[in-house]
DNA sequence: GGCGGGAGTGAATGATCGTTCACTGCAGCT
DNA sequence: AGCTGCAGTGAACGATCATTCACTCCCGCC
């Protein structure tokens, strides 16, 4: 059965990456990527120098791979989440917006990463990880045109308020020196909640939603 | 007269240096930092390699130099902005928000590269990085805490708002790809300032800023 | 006209680092 | 026991680059 041994096969290859993966991430929220050398990674992760270069192309390889991993692990977060929140489409973007921060939360440096080191990917690479962060979007964007389609949101661009929620979520982690010293992530979450939201839902619809709207 | 000499060598000096930090920052915005050599850098500034240490004490200074300068020409812009816009404090807040996104749309790229670079600087350079942008949003800041002493906001947190602000025009640079094509500078102040200020302002007062609520 | 010294030069240096490749060890097969 | 090929190693190579320094040039002054 060949199929066996090539699906370990596999497995183990995908437990390698994802093992220099986790090693190149460390390493570069403690430095940077550019003060990463292959070696030190190589330390880090536990193997040999010779050994990166059979599971990545070279460096700038493990560099994009680890920034879509992380953005990757975003992805499929946000709509579990909307889902337990029900039908309506500002309960969803409330529930959206609170379990983004939330995940970037939990790791704050690698957001910092994505910003930090994009520029230095190729042109091939940034345009995945736009196309990734559009795609991690697309459920809020839903519950915005839900909303404004059914009257239940004053008649906003989803466009421009989707980038909005997600400047304000990644400002969680970009500005934390500023933001940290004042305010617990559940603080945080519930005065850009009220804030955004009173800038959203219809004035006609606002009593509904008062449990949300008052921080 | 021994002033006069000292003077027209500060002068030179001080041009000396402009015309390196200039091309620091073309340089690094055409490709970024690290992949700055001093060599190119010297060749970009028209310089020997040499005359580099001479003004500057290394590459690392250059680029905090380079940051901090385009932090300082921020820095004194917002408030005469706002001092135009005259005593209403909804006013002067949206005011100095359009001057701000007005000033990083001159220069979309020296944002982004505060925001690569500041990593890669010591933590004293990072530490001025951040005290320079508290200074260029205190204007911001202190119409937000006169409005809602004045009950024209609502009891809003002013530190919330005001960084929440400084993300957004800076979203202008740093998600450019994803609002230039759909906005263009005007449309966006005008779409965000209404955005906010709907979430800002007291509901009370809403009338009389309809002028800056409606899109 | 010679001199002091500040401004400017750029080849040489030494260290770092990404990448390569000749090698070892070992698991499974005959 | 011998063979095959895959996983893994790490010293060596070549290129790059920040920094230095011995040097030139020239201006203003005695």
């Amino acid at each position: 059965m060949p199929d066996v041994e090539d699906a370990v096969r596999s497995v183990r290859r995908d437990s390698r990456r994802r093992q220099v993966l986790d090693a190149a991430v460390a390493v570069m929220q403690r430095t940077g990527y550019h003060e990463m050398s292959m070696q030190a990674l190589a330390g880090e992760a536990g193997v040999s120098v010779g050994l990166l270069y059979k599971y990545f192309g070279g460096k700038e390889e493990i560099l994009l791979a680890a920034v879509l991993d992380i953005l990757d692990s975003f992805g499929d977060q946000l709509a579990p989440a909307m889902e337990e929140a029900g039908d309506d489409p500002v309960e969803r973007l409330a529930a959206g917006f609170r379990r983004y921060v939330e995940i970037i939360d939990l790791d704050r440096d690698a957001v910092l990463l994505t910003y930090r080191e994009s520029r230095t990917l190729s042109p091939a690479g940034r345009e995945r990880i736009k196309q990734l962060e559009v795609a991690t979007a697309a459920p809020l964007r839903a519950a915005l045109a839900d909303g404004v389609d059914r009257g239940l949101m004053r008649a906003l661009d989803p466009d421009l308020v989707v980038y909005d929620l997600m400047l304000l979520a990644h400002g969680w982690a970009l500005k934390d020196w500023h933001f940290a010293p004042i305010y617990t992530v559940e603080a945080f979450v519930r005065a850009q909640i009220a804030l955004m939201l009173s800038g959203i839902v219809a004035p006609a619809h606002r009593r509904r939603y008062r449990h949300l709207l008052e921080p």
